[in-house]
DNA sequence: CCTATTTCAGAACATACGTTTTATGTTAAG
DNA sequence: CTTAACATAAAACGTATGTTCTGAAATAGG
């Protein structure tokens, strides 16, 4: 499919459409629309609507109130549970890209997950990394998993986090241990060594909430 | 919270609120409301969905279109993502309930989880079992993990299937290979051993589609 | 049986909201 | 410059949809 170039102002609709749905769980009004991108008028709304119609954005429900369905890549109807962006690969030796995620929250240029509404809810905002390579699966994570993450600079004892090992430059999923001057990061399964390390070399970049698994 | 008995009109409105939320993502009007249920006059679903506010089931935002806020019993809105009913646990000698569903499908009886559309469109109808115990965890899944379950008489070799085994009347999961007059159940590590049993002993309920893992 | 409370009915009302119309400004191609 | 396609504007229109009013039927408690 051919994306053409989109007005800022049509962009800024489709943006806003997906930022309302999401937060209240109806799509907004044609007036909603207009005061929220600073249109002058709902006919220029429509206008636009239209355009973003026929160009499979939306699809409008002909004189049904908050008619509006936003659609996906696929053309299929978005639902409004929440979305954490899939910031990338986590492997052994591979980097976690920044975790400043404000601005960029409706940039189509994440691939995304759903999560429930009660877990974001339960922690803010999350992100999600796909675990690349089967490194992990002593901590019962294999090949293609998404992991949800919450950023935090903290872990208790026991919890499963990101943790970025700062000598050799890498991310890893462990369980995190505190002793005194060095930390101990334990996989999952007995079976494999747990890594020890100073402290000081451990930065924890977010613990771990939420594995998903696809199959099939 | 005290459940108070509900007349049976509120809860066939609570449960076409639900259904049509979550089939057409935008809540139904009064008058969607009055038609569904074979109710004779808009004031009468006003006073019950007044009622329904009243108790907590659902919010309503006055004056708005389509104002109806569903809420779960956190009194917090549900989105329309797909839900999956969990109907029970699995593990090693647990028996799996019936898989009629759509009958109760808007019953409060279950508990559920969301799914992303994608995988209810990918799939059609689908059940989901909790896991009791670690005696899955050789297939990466762990105590309390959700599996998502596509149900199914058939599977194909290697795929994650629910496998009842009539003489010892158990259910398991474990990766199917149908080898000419008999099936093998592999676990998904290598270090446990797999099970033969004749074909005609071994039932497939449905196949695996996702895991769901909940830390913290 | 009597009374109070809940539930249901029909109709009318008020407005939220999608749509249409007519007109003007803006950009791009020839 | 001219013209066509694109985009914006203001106002009015029609109906979809929440709300209210008045009254009657059904149900529950004593």
């Amino acid at each position: 499919m051919v994306t053409k170039k989109m007005p800022p102002r049509r962009q800024r609709i489709l943006g806003f459409l997906q930022e309302f749905y999401s937060e209240n769980g109806i799509p907004p009004t044609v007036r909603d629309i207009q005061k929220a991108c600073e249109i002058s008028s709902t006919s220029v709304v429509d206008y636009n609507l239209e355009k973003l119609a026929q160009a499979g954005y939306i699809n409008r429900r002909p004189d049904v109130a908050r008619g509006i369905k936003i659609l996906d890549q696929e053309g299929e109807p978005i639902s409004n549970a929440p979305r954490v962006h899939i910031l990338g690969l986590i492997a052994a030796g591979s980097p976690i890209p920044a975790l400043s995620m404000e601005e960029s929250a409706f940039s189509q240029e994440f691939d995304t997950v759903e999560v429930s509404p009660e877990l974001q809810r339960q922690h803010g905002q999350l992100f999600a990394l796909k675990v690349n390579g089967t490194s992990m699966i002593d901590a019962l994570i294999d090949d293609g998993d998404v992991v949800i993450i919450k950023p935090t600079q903290v872990a208790d004892n026991g919890e499963m986090v990101v943790a970025w090992l700062k000598d050799k430059e890498e991310a890893t999923l462990k369980r995190f241990y505190s002793e005194g001057t060095q930390v101990r990061l334990q996989p999952a399964n007995s079976t494999m060594k747990p890594i020890y390390s100073p402290a000081e070399n451990v930065e924890v970049r977010g613990k771990l909430v939420y594995v998903i698994r696809n199959l099939g």
